[in-house]
RNA sequence: GCGGGUGUAGCUCAGUGGUAGAGCGUCACGUUGCCAACGUGAAUGUCGAGGGUUCGAAUCCCUUCACCCGCUCCA
């Protein structure tokens, strides 16, 4: 099960309880919107506004900056080396073939009306006498659901039968409007199965204006294909030497059956992948370090431990890649709607050297590597963290959102002062006697001190209303600071400082608010 | 894909066949002296969309779309 932290002990119930609420301040306050809206929206679809866009900017910018600026240091102390790369959306076709993402995105699918179950039409052969009879779906190559079909076969037939004597027919052979005499496998009537249905995973489009078979191209499901594209010419073009990594950052494009959960499962999202080489008895021990310095990464940028933790997947939901290997390990988080589970947030997998060998066969070039230290040849093993970046900020987000029915907005969002889309607001406590003119100095100081972050953000400027409702505002926004020129600035060049989180003030000189605003908010 | 629920102003919602509403928010002006205060004024609606019934539909019927919950799915 996914709560295995849940069963460890009581868990604090999480603040957002509803993601409706969480909507809802998306909405109001410009982090994430639906898609074309005002035609109605379109299901799985996702914008983002100007907060939000920010948000996700710096969630980039700072996986980005521990990936390939600042990796992390390896079990041997020296930091690890991690290239950077950004391949396109669109590839030749062929990628999908060897990747096995066009066998395993088309399957022709039944549902069963009765039992809710779905089945792949290619996996249910039919048992019948003859063509005229009732038939009876079963599992392939699954004994049980075999000897279901064939006692109730039996039971219909009304006497003990033989099984050499009975046709066995792919259910995809069968004619539609002989569906109705096909009962299904989990059920006792016939007629309960819908016609086989293509589901196309892929999304497909055509390169160049003729749309014909040959020009039909597809949106890349995942962002990792083009790394394993393009890893011969790292190699060959960079000094990177096995082991070594490529990351990159960029959308990806599922046709899911079911979008849900807001921005957690959507049909266009943004995806963080590294792949790291390396040779293959060298993989166990990197899956462990690569897992650890993951976890650590999203604590870092502000989920808290009680919400993460790690799963190891069981070997049947192993991917088709990851079978051989030493597994797959994600790290959940706990979402409100999976509460008191949790969801994936960032898979970690040991690949094995699948993608390497099936580019190699499909596209006969030659991608083994020769390790000069080893005087060996070998083709790497892969381990590769790969995280959702909009799953990431749908986690921040779920994390940051505080009530607090004492505050004017009964809400506050307790970003860390890193990933704040809105890293500090000055105010004139009112919009006259010079306070408007004092404040616009210190906005520029402190704008400076933004624009020369390595992740950053807005500096929002307000006059307009009564000071708490600026407050409130800035709370819903998750602005850590907001700094308040008032009648004594103009006296003693004093202006306070309010935290978002303690709701605490503090006096500080004019001149040194710069200062003390670039340490709070240091990243 | 199945079952249930919800769609009315930016948000939260009232309105069950007869003039499209409230609170909050937004904007302007005034006031202001630290937490959505106050005064005056203003803007904002394809009542999710399409069709039907009716003299008349936000309201009844059909279809469809989107979102939420539960299944299912999730390489």
């Amino acid at each position: 099960m996914t709560d295995a932290a849940a069963a460890e002990g009581p868990i604090t119930d999480p603040a957002l309880k509803s993601m409706e609420d969480l909507v809802s301040l998306c909405k109001r306050r410009g982090f994430v919107f639906p898609a074309s809206e005002i035609y109605g929206g379109l299901n799985g679809f996702w914008d983002y506004g100007p907060l939000g866009a920010q948000l996700k900017n710096n969630l980039r910018d700072a996986w980005w900056r521990s990936m390939v600026l600042a990796p992390p240091l390896g079990p041997d102390g020296e930091p690890v080396r991690v290239v950077g790369l950004d391949s396109s959306i669109i590839q030749n076709p062929r990628v999908w073939e060897a990747s096995g993402h066009v066998a395993g995105f088309n399957d022709p699918m039944v549902d069963c009306r009765e039992s809710k179950s779905r089945y792949r039409a290619d996996h249910l052969i039919v048992l019948r006498e003859n063509a005229e009879s009732q038939g009876f779906a079963y599992i392939e190559n699954n004994d049980e659901s075999r000897e279901r079909a064939l006692k109730l076969l039996s039971k219909y037939l009304k006497r003990t039968i033989e099984e050499d004597e009975l046709q066995r027919v792919a259910l995809t052979d069968i004619a539609v409007e002989n569906l109705t005499r096909v009962v299904g496998p989990d059920v006792k009537e016939p007629g309960t199965l819908t016609e086989p249905r293509q589901f196309n995973l892929m999304f497909q489009t055509y390169v160049g204006a003729l749309q014909s078979e040959d020009a039909k191209a597809y949106l890349r499901p995942e962002t990792a294909q083009g790394i394993f594209l393009n890893y011969k010419n790292v190699l060959d073009t960079t000094r990177v030497r096995v082991p070594f990594g490529i990351a990159q950052v960029g959308k990806a494009f599922r046709n899911e059956v079911t979008p849900r959960n807001f921005i957690f499962r959507s049909r266009e999202f943004e995806q963080m992948e590294m792949e790291w080489f390396c040779p293959p008895n060298e993989a166990a021990t990197w899956f462990e370090f690569w897992k650890q310095a993951r976890m650590d990464f999203w604590k870092r940028v502000g989920l808290s431990d009680e919400n993460l933790l790690f799963r190891q997947h069981d070997s049947d939901e192993l991917s088709h890649y990851a079978k051989e290997g030493v597994g797959t390990a994600d790290i959940e988080y706990r979402y409100p709607f999976t509460a008191p589970g949790t969801g994936e947030l960032e898979g970690i997998a040991h690949r094995t050297d699948f993608d390497l060998q099936a580019h190699a066969q499909h596209s006969k070039a030659k991608l083994e590597y020769f390790d000069q230290e080893r005087n060996e040849r070998y083709m790497p093993h892969v381990i590769e963290p790969a995280s959702g970046l909009t799953r990431g900020v749908l986690a921040i987000l779920c994390d940051a959102y505080t009530p607090d029915p004492g505050r004017p907005s009964k809400v506050y969002l307790r970003f860390t002062p890193e990933m704040a889309p809105v890293k500090a607001a000055i105010f004139p406590l009112v919009n006259k006697d010079g306070m408007p003119e004092k404040a616009a100095q210190l906005y520029e100081g402190i704008r400076e001190k933004v624009l020369a972050m390595p992740i950053g953000g807005t500096v929002e400027f307000d006059a307009k209303q009564n000071i708490g409702k600026r407050y409130a505002r800035m709370d819903e926004a998750g602005c850590p600071c907001c700094f308040t020129v008032d009648g004594q600035t103009l006296e003693d060049q004093t202006v306070t400082v309010r935290d978002r989180d303690t709701l605490s003030q503090e006096r500080i000189s004019i001149e040194q608010a710069p200062r003390w605003f670039e340490d709070k908010v240091k990243n």
